[in-house]
DNA sequence: CTCGTAGTTTGACATTCACCGTACTACGAT
DNA sequence: ATCGTAGTACGGTGAATGTCAAACTACGAG
């Protein structure tokens, strides 16, 4: 049997378990889409304190599981800290070009986003 | 104030209000992912009644309605019939390939789940 | 050994969600 | 006018979600 001996294994969902989903519902938050994002970006592994988010370390931590049961990431200890990984190839060989899609209108929604600040609901100066 | 002239007007998201969170959140539920799969078969509007779903007619109101919420979907009262259809051009204008791209993924899982319908979590014959 | 940093866990809380049953409204046919 | 069919609205319930604060665990440095 598994003796304690490393403390700290993730468990992560194996590629056939991944379902479309709960990808796409781990995707639908704006923080961990946000995340996932940076993570693409960076086209390396990551650790948490790395990222800036507007909410506390345990609501992060939360978002960090909920990507790595989904599938959508993979985490590995190094140390003291966490490393966070995209799951590329896993993705990529069950939904082709999703990820990327994904990424892509997030872009785009938010390059949107930028172009009008104020949004159509607010006022800009016609008040 | 406003008389009971238009009984069955239905509220859609403007183009431009569409958010990809949304829209992922609402194809992340099996239910509504399957409705958008016929719709997308179909290439035609469909009225609710057409759908075989294993939920009862509110859930069901309730799912259609969260599509069109989102901005998946279009709904327009045809008589006692409610017509739903995707919105397929401002999707695609929006983002582009994300709904062909789910639509394939909702396909391939489908094709393996088919593949193995007992699943690798149960003994198929090694017991 | 002690301390600080990185991250987890637990518990709480308000919100949202999926689901149901029943009562209701709109429309078309009789 | 009456009835049946399509779908909505209105509660209500149990589970999940996003959030936080506070206490905790692991690791590296001093």
């Amino acid at each position: 049997m598994t003796p304690p001996a490393s403390p700290r294994l993730l468990e992560h969902p194996a590629r056939e378990e991944i379902l479309l989903e709960s990808v796409l519902h781990a995707l639908s938050d704006a923080v961990r889409l946000r995340i996932v994002r940076e993570l693409a970006a960076a086209e390396t592994a990551l650790s948490c304190s790395h990222f800036v988010l507007p909410v506390t370390k345990s609501t992060t931590t939360h978002h960090f599981r909920v990507l790595r049961e989904a599938g959508v990431i993979r985490q590995d200890y190094q140390g003291t800290a966490k490393l966070n990984g995209l799951r590329r190839e896993d993705l990529d060989a069950l939904f082709p070009g999703l990820l990327d899609t994904v990424l892509a209108a997030a872009e785009a929604q938010s390059a949107r986003a930028e172009d009008a600040p104020a949004g159509p609901l607010t006022a800009t100066a016609s008040d």
